[in-house]
RNA sequence: GGCCUUGUGGUCAAGCGGUUAAGACGGCGCCCUCUCACGGCGCAAUCCCGGGUUCGAUUCCCGGCAAGGUCACCA
């Protein structure tokens, strides 16, 4: 068979040759250990946690050994495609402090571009036409239908489905027959000819994996699909090959097609680079756990993060920690270190996939918030409110004196102990809410509505805004007394009989009449930002709820007495 | 179903033939304390199962089992 001219009947016209690519994309010039790595996603525009998972690992691998990070678009599914994608993927991307070197959108150095595979049309068809003439590859004129009943019929049997050696029939079309399709103007698709038998086991060292035994190849693997558009399998072959990239950090998910990309390599005579498949982020569903899914799942979406406030380093911190199993620990070690000093290693990823744990990620990002300086954490909580917040909630800002106030104590700031109330900024806008309007309140008094009273009153006749914190204090605690309550807790537990309860219950009744909640930060200074109309203001409101109780309660006496 | 991967407390995990089997989150308890938060201390909880190899296996080998992934002209 003359394959020269079935090569040029099936793919027309005057290409590159491979020395004029491998001399258009020389080898990267680039100091010795340094990684080429890259993210490849479709232009949905849609980047989930999985995404940044391992956007993450290529970031940290390529940036820590001073190699190159790039993005390059796989943009040979039409149905994809989704406007503004890319940037989409760059902005979010951007928010976790990952900066792509090249690539698409990027701008800067075009040597290795361009980054929208649907750009590098011709080089695909010049290394399939090549190896149509090499005799690796041949056309297929098989129909969906044909296919799929294969599939079917391979199934009844108990058969490995796909197209290969005996189901592979338009493998050893002869030269006649081709051409009587092609004379008909049947559409065709390239498929490689693999010379693989999957008896035969190779092993081979994955950089997370460790070693790995694979299996050859012997799928026929549509290259060129009949719009003449590469298969990822293809493009991946090429690209990244030409694009110069070392290191391949991808999805466990693509280990299955491990021996494809390996037979592609081999065929087109290129250097394969290194693989390291990470595993991926699980979820418990019911009794099983499973792939975090796009569909089911919100907390998969980036924007999930953002809606919720959660700072942007502290899921960056969660991602680390999963990622790099001695991550938590240089980070204990090093709290207030630059992320990008920590030392990444491909091969202290995990090699099991790990269920997503929104309990440590809470936890990371308290302690994220807490070390945030008051004048941080207000930025942040005004630009979440701005975007993501109520009204009422961006009002919170219109009094920056007031707000610096309120942050400063619920952060413990220029304290020796610093609190960790702030958990994301939803979350702390609704804990700092208090101090802004009046809630309703969210507690229960345990007192009894007398006590309440005679507690107000008592508190709002010694009231004086000018005291400090102890005198203040030594006021509440001389009200405690009066009513019957002992004045510290030590000596009410040293003999709780000879009491009604301890300073902790009267404390509790002005701070419920304060903020509506049972649990605040220090009161006094609860007491001091709010001021003193505010502060009588809500104690009397506080003080006509427990004499309307107070009442009602005689009243129902008096309807029982008659 | 075939193939590949993985299997240490509820979760993330360290471990690389001999350990009281780290640490973190979560849970529980105690201390501190006007509540909470912070901080401190402590407790409960783990080597998937069965065979080997070995003086000795969580660790090495074999076989099960379980979980996950994958079997497209999608990536």
């Amino acid at each position: 068979m003359n394959l020269k001219a079935l090569a040029e009947r099936l793919l027309p016209g005057e290409y590159p040759s491979a020395d004029d690519y491998e001399a258009l994309y020389p080898p990267r010039n680039l100091p010795k250990g340094a990684e080429v790595t890259r993210l490849a996603p479709s232009p949905t525009g849609f980047i989930h946690l999985g995404n940044l998972f391992a956007a993450i690992a290529n970031e940290r691998i390529a940036h820590r050994s001073g190699g190159i990070l790039y993005l390059r678009i796989e943009d040979t599914d039409l149905k994809r495609k989704v406007d503004g994608a890319v940037e989409a993927v760059i902005r979010a991307l951007d928010y976790f402090d990952i900066r792509f070197d090249e690539g698409a959108e990027i701008g800067g150095d075009e040597t290795y571009g361009p980054w929208y595979q649907r750009q590098r049309a011709e080089i695909y068809r010049a290394f399939a036409k090549k190896l149509i003439e090499e005799g690796r590859a041949y056309p297929c004129f098989c129909t969906e239908e044909e296919l799929s009943a294969l599939r079917e019929e391979q199934t009844a049997k108990k058969e490995v489905t796909g197209y290969y050696g005996k189901y592979a029939r338009c493998r050893d079309l002869t030269e006649e027959e081709i051409y009587k399709n092609l004379d008909a103007g049947k559409p065709f698709v390239i498929r490689l000819r693999s010379m693989g038998d999957p008896e035969v086991k190779h092993t081979f060292r994955d950089e997370v994996k460790g070693e790995i035994t694979v299996p050859e190849n012997d799928q026929d693997v549509v290259i060129l699909k009949s719009d003449g558009i590469p298969t990822y399998h293809f493009a991946h072959a090429i690209d990244d090959h030409f694009m110069r990239t070392t290191l391949v950090i991808r999805g466990e998910e693509w280990l299955a097609s491990l021996p494809i990309h390996l037979e592609l390599f081999e065929a087109l005579g290129f250097r394969r680079p290194r693989y390291g498949h990470n595993c991926s982020l699980m979820k418990q569903d019911g009794e099983t756990r499973r792939k975090l899914s796009k569909r089911k799942d919100p907390e998969l979406s980036l924007e999930f993060y953002r809606k919720e406030g959660y700072h942007p380093r502290a899921v960056k911190v969660y991602m680390l920690t999963l990622l790099n199993s001695n991550f938590e620990e240089w980070y204990l070690k090093n709290p207030d270190a630059d992320l990008a000093s920590f030392p990444y290693k491909a091969e202290r990823m995990g090699k099991s996939g790990a269920l997503f744990d929104l309990d440590k990620l809470k936890d990371i990002s308290r302690n994220e918030l807490s070390k945030l300086s008051v004048s941080d954490m207000g930025a942040f909580l005004r630009v979440w409110a701005g975007e993501f917040g109520s009204e009422e909630e961006r009002g919170f800002f219109a009094d920056e004196e007031k707000m610096e106030h309120v942050l400063a104590l619920c952060m413990g700031a220029g304290g020796k102990k610093r609190r960790k109330d702030f958990e994301t900024a939803s979350q702390a806008m609704d804990f700092i809410r208090y101090f802004f309007v009046r809630t309703p309140r969210v507690d229960e008094y345990r007192a009894d509505p007398a006590t309440r009273i005679a507690v107000l009153e008592a508190f709002l006749a010694s009231y004086d805004p000018e005291d400090d914190s102890s005198a203040w204090f030594e006021k509440v605690k001389g009200i405690a007394a009066a009513n019957g309550y002992a004045a510290d807790t030590k000596q009410y537990k040293a003999d709780p009989e000879a009491f009604r309860g301890s300073v902790a219950d009267i404390a509790e009744i002005l701070r419920i009449a304060a903020t509506g909640k049972a649990n605040t930060p220090d009161l006094w200074t609860i007491l001091h930002i709010l001021g003193e109309g505010e502060t009588k203001g809500r104690m009397r409101a506080a003080l006509r709820e427990a004499l309307t109780e107070e009442i009602a309660a005689l009243r129902s006496i008096l309807e029982e007495r008659k």
